[in-house]
DNA sequence: AATTAGCACTCTATTTGGTGGAGTGCTAAT
DNA sequence: ATTAGCACTCCACCAAATAGAGTGCTAATT
């Protein structure tokens, strides 16, 4: 096992490698201010921590540089939760206070998050085809034109315009509009989509006149949905350039390439969503070839107690936990109390 | 002056630096196909074509490259808007149809922009503060909450959520509604919140009850406007690393840095906004130390023959202008045409 | 028994010097 | 006016040499 001091020369060691990205050599550590031993001594530690898995060096005279199961126990044991700067945690508090809407406020934290960090942030986004239409309004605009706006479980709001061949008059949108909501309000996306479908060839016989419109109608909304398929939200992928160990270009394409299917991503973020809190994928553990120079750092985020997506940053193996971790960990829980101060009132409490 | 075959030898030299990215030489050029003349009168003619500043050799035993002053008589004399394939123009149709509204299309635009071209794409988004409201609505959806909806001269609508503190009546959401209708429609957003503030004063005797829940949503629509501050969105970053000329890491940092601020490329886009078709800047033309090694096509877009905005690509001066130059034209004018097509009934109509 | 100084050794990064090739400008021949 | 020929320049590339950083091992020290 690791005595105490091979432990605090490890972290040493990490926290070294982590701020100059160089490998670390014997008489370097020995120099630091709370080290009193000599770089005998810490050779003979490095060559039990080289055994031990948890450093390696690049080669025969350079010192030693931390592996993905190093950093992992740095990780574990060393990493302190800072508390933030009261700067950030305002800025942060404000910015997101000022979304529209949740996903707004969600995508305004991966905004964040990434500059904050100066990494790729990423989020996974709530899964919006099962949310339930809780309000329905169809405006005039114009003869040929109407606004649907749908409303889903009170946080999110949209709007589709509709294009109409023929005009139509103001009683009828009355109709129309009444007619959606008694068919829409209370459904998921998914099942408002069937369920119009269904209920259309129904009344098909009755409603011959207005019925084409209500057919364009239908395209639209079904049409929407399936915009709602790219449930991953990236930013700040230029900020990947700035750090030197992706430096070798070939890899870095390769990088990009995975945020752009998204496949990857959606695997990664899956898995985070099972875990409760706040999750650290280093190297290979992320189980994408791809990343394995990468770390990922990861928190879901939650509406009223659910899970609803998670949000987090993914950098270089070498990045600053100690400031990433508290930052991932306070954006998410701000996100949270941001997601539930701006919707106080549930559908639920409605019927009181 | 130049002569014929001193033109054609500079465009012939432009094509291969733009296609191989090296210097060109006289050896090199003289094996094309369609040119029959030595090497060394080659050489004659690369030396006035020197003198007049239109090419340049990085050292004594390179090829010429073409300086910025030869790619601009490349670019007036030379381009020719070869027509785009099949298959690039209707995906690019395709995708921006399906846009929600004209923002969506304009961001849509951006996106396709920078994926057909591979470099960094940029829009200047029409001035949201000087659109009319054309349309008001005020949707109860909880005794604590409202959703205002806000259409803008029939073209975007957006959302906003308003928290009461007290639980507000149906029939009081009505009047507020009429009461917003006929104060803020037709009003562009700024003198509509100019107008309701001082409105406001006046009726501040009368609904002494529902007044604080007014004051709110002026509050909303307040906040909302400050956002609409941000008119440049750039799309595809990343894609500048794959550029070899920009390899330097310091320079790069640079260019991405004057991304964050706007405030440059606002600049450029205003002197687009000038210029009423595709206009390219070459290096330093572009007025931003930033830029010097880079070229920018732009072409600005119109709804119903107003013109409301710019968008164009980024990228180093050696780009395929003979491909991007038709792109960010097509798109342009596809982006004119889905503009025009979404929304065929501007306001006037209405009245009929 | 743990720690340390000393030393031979290894490997890298950097410099230096040389060589081949690509390209030029000039002059003289066509 | 064009072209062949030639001397010249400069860079890109390679090899050898060098300095330095760091190691592992052994023997001395505490």
């Amino acid at each position: 096992m690791l005595g105490e001091r091979d432990r605090f020369l490890l972290k040493k060691l990490v926290e070294l490698y982590l701020k100059e990205g160089k490998p670390v050599g014997s008489r370097t550590l020995s120099k630091l201010p709370d080290i009193s031993v000599s770089p005998a001594t810490i050779r003979n530690v490095m060559a039990d921590l080289e055994t031990a898995g948890l450093i390696q060096s690049p080669h025969t005279s350079a010192g030693r540089v931390p592996t993905s199961k190093g950093l992992r126990f740095y990780v574990d044991q060393f990493v302190t939760y800072q508390p933030l700067s009261r700067e950030v945690v305002m800025a942060l508090s404000e910015q997101l206070r000022q979304a529209g809407d949740a996903e707004d406020a969600i995508e305004r934290a991966n905004q964040l998050l990434s500059e904050l960090t100066n990494m790729v942030s990423v989020v996974l986004l709530p899964d919006r085809s099962c949310e339930v239409i809780s309000h329905l309004a169809l405006m005039p605009l114009s003869e040929h034109k109407l606004l649907l706006v749908l409303v889903f479980d009170q946080h999110d709001a949209e709007n589709r315009f509709v294009e109409l061949e023929r005009p139509m008059a103001a009683h009828q949108v009355v109709r129309l509009e009444q007619l959606l909501q008694e068919l829409l309000v209370g459904q998921s996306l998914v099942s408002a989509h069937q369920r119009l479908m269904s209920e259309l060839a129904q009344l098909k016989t009755q409603l011959n006149d207005t019925m084409k419109q209500v057919g364009e109608v239908v395209e639209h909304v079904l049409s929407w949905h399936q915009d709602g398929k790219d449930q991953v939200c990236i930013a700040g992928k230029s900020h990947l350039i700035r750090h030197d160990e992706l430096a070798d270009v070939q890899r870095l394409r390769a990088l990009l390439d995975t945020f752009e299917t998204h496949r990857d991503m959606l695997y990664l973020l899956d898995r985070s969503l099972q875990a409760k809190g706040l999750k650290v994928f280093i190297g290979r553990e992320t189980g994408i070839e791809e990343y394995a120079e990468c770390a990922v750092v990861t928190h879901p985020y939650y509406l009223d107690e659910n899970m609803i997506g998670v949000l987090g940053v993914i950098g270089p193996q070498r990045m600053p936990y100690e400031k990433v971790i508290p930052l991932v960990d306070v954006t998410a829980k701000m996100l949270d109390s941001v997601l539930k101060k701006q919707y106080p009132t549930p559908l639920t409490t409605q019927s009181n």
